[in-house]
DNA sequence: GCATAAAACCAAAACGCTTTGAGAGGGGGG
DNA sequence: CCCCCCTCTCAAAGCGTTTTGGTTTTATGC
């Protein structure tokens, strides 16, 4: 069923059951209950290219997602995708995924400004002085950054969390607690958040005067695997740490995993705080929950950054924000063991 | 630039350097060589809308994702997502992602299909005489299930694994260790794989006149607290069931938990056997690797389906597979503790 | 050298919608 | 009663491709 068919079958012309449709104004009350009517029984709903052809929008929103080198697929990623997906659906966008290996992640763009297929981008994980930000500025498409490019002099529209913050405050905890020896299980330092995260860390450090030797310091995709290998080693040593950060709540689980096979426990021998995204298959609960944390919904995001990009592409004025994480008291923190004991 | 654009800068018709630039043998070989060189220089490439809207392919493969009660995201969807998006990308095809509700989910389907939105779809986690069949195929749309729909007579094509067989093997695998106390931590029963695994675990334990209680086979959404939660309970019970099988890695990190903070050891008090999805962020590695499992990649799963519903919307003859658990001996099994230790 | 077939190119229609610009009809003010 | 201004509707012109059905060259056979 076309408009055109649509139409004759009313005895209308095209227009004004296309009008009637978008609800333009200059249409008949009457008509327009008419048209309708028609519409639903007949199930007619426009061509999606036609319209888009002739509109010159796509209503199509695009997520390039690089699948690294090591082919991981992050899950995260999959959870902000789906606080954002079900925004788009509900102002009529869709959502196009573009999943390429790293090494063409430009060209991806490129092709996608190029053939007009997305009217506005969020650009995930962003890194120093991000070279996709000047692509797409330069190739005019609208978008909303998942984290920040803080380098840049114009900046662009994000959304991020404290993350220097939240893990100066997490080292902070630890300090509090007598911990001396530290460290940092973090994301690949490639992408700023992992960058923040150590400093927040390391400044909260320093302010003791003390400090994480480099090798406490790791940088790794944070899979449950890497970060039980990680900790494994470091439990073997001597003067292993007793109190570690990490980056997520995947890797949290492995350093409990390591704990465990080292024959200590975590909260006791070992503290753990993890950045906790909240997602949905590893909800961090109990009372208390397994893990000191802080907390940011990831799928939150994702349904911010949407909203932020929709309105950026509607040409509102839209202004970045930086969410502040929700620290929960859970039971993988505790004071520093004696000395001695370990 | 557009096609008019470039074919008036080069002296030809579009007509012409639409042919050239689509590989259609009537044009001269200098000729189409030239326009190559021209539409490279010009970084021109086809308006996707026109060309959907001219061809009536809309050259793109929709995913509708169901957003459940629970607000769960399957993480396991992710990774079919990254392994089938490759294939596409590769074709030619853009992903289309559509997170709704799950009770919209039809709605979805019949909006894609009127809008002719995509050529095809894969349809995940098939339910028991899955509505979406029929729907599917009322609406001509063609699609790959991911799964399977035993029950109907005229099947459609899909991809499955072996979900029976995996788990009355990994049942009697048990059964031979001398297990006698068996639990199942299963999928929802909605989606037919767990149907079929509950058979499989069910008829290894027949087989040798044993059974489970009801209450020994749960069905949930497969995180990591969930699982947690109900084998906590379980191994509070004075019979708890020394041999567990689950559906996921992630539910099998929920277990471990449970079973360390219960202050039993994995593979010696409890031994414990997961369907494993080879989840990038979770992989069961080790020497030997923590989890005795099936493994399954469902990366490679989603490369596959990709596929097969391309070759199914080129007309091709694709033909339905099932594939093979690959038994995986990990830690996490041992044989049963002798009678009053527990 | 002429008819004929093949090769190379083109003008125009089609795809299904939105949007522009204009016209018909009706009501109200003078 | 006339004119103006709304209100409602419509014809036609895009949007940027592909595709149909020629037409013009160029080669082929006799």
């Amino acid at each position: 069923m076309t408009l055109k068919e649509l139409a004759l079958r009313l005895g209308l012309s095209p227009t004004t059951v296309s009008r009637a449709l978008n609800g333009y104004p200059e249409v008949n009350a009457d008509t327009r209950a008419r048209i309708e009517v028609a519409a639903r029984e007949h199930g007619y709903r426009a061509n999606t290219m036609a319209r888009k052809l002739a509109t010159g929008r796509s209503m199509a929103i695009g997520h390039v997602v690089p699948l690294s080198n090591h082919q991981m697929i992050n899950p995260i990623f999959a959870e902000f995708m789906a606080g954002a997906s079900e925004i788009y659906s509900s102002e009529g966008y869709e959502t196009l995924l573009t999943a390429v290996p790293e090494a063409n992640e430009v060209q991806s763009y490129r092709e996608l400004a190029r053939r007009r297929s997305v009217d506005g981008l969020i650009v995930h994980a962003p890194r120093l002085n991000d070279p996709r930000v000047d692509l797409l500025r330069e190739l005019e498409l609208p978008f909303v950054l998942h984290g920040r490019s803080i380098e840049l002099d114009d900046r662009p529209v994000y959304l991020d969390i404290n993350n220097r913050r939240s893990f100066e405050l997490a080292t902070n905890y630890l300090i509090d607690l007598g911990h001396t020896r530290f460290a940092l299980l973090n994301g690949m330092e490639t992408i700023s958040f992992a960058r923040r995260r150590r400093q927040g860390f390391e400044q909260a450090l320093d302010a003791q005067g003390m400090r994480a030797p480099a090798t406490r310091m790791v940088n790794m995709e944070m899979t449950e695997t890497n970060a039980y290998d990680v900790t494994s080693k470091w439990l073997a040593e001597p003067e292993h740490p007793t109190a570690i950060l990490t980056s997520s709540t995947i890797s949290a689980l492995g350093v409990a995993r390591a704990v465990r096979d080292a024959g200590m426990e975590l909260g006791v021998d070992v503290s753990l705080i993890t950045h906790d995204d909240d997602l949905s298959f590893m909800a961090n609960v109990g009372n208390p929950p397994p893990f000191t944390a802080l907390k940011s919904s990831i799928r939150d995001a994702g349904a911010t950054c949407a909203r932020m990009l929709i309105d950026h592409i509607a040409g509102k004025k839209v202004s970045s924000a930086i969410w502040d994480c929700e620290f929960v008291e859970g039971r993988s923190t505790g004071p520093a063991p004696k000395e001695g004991r370990t």
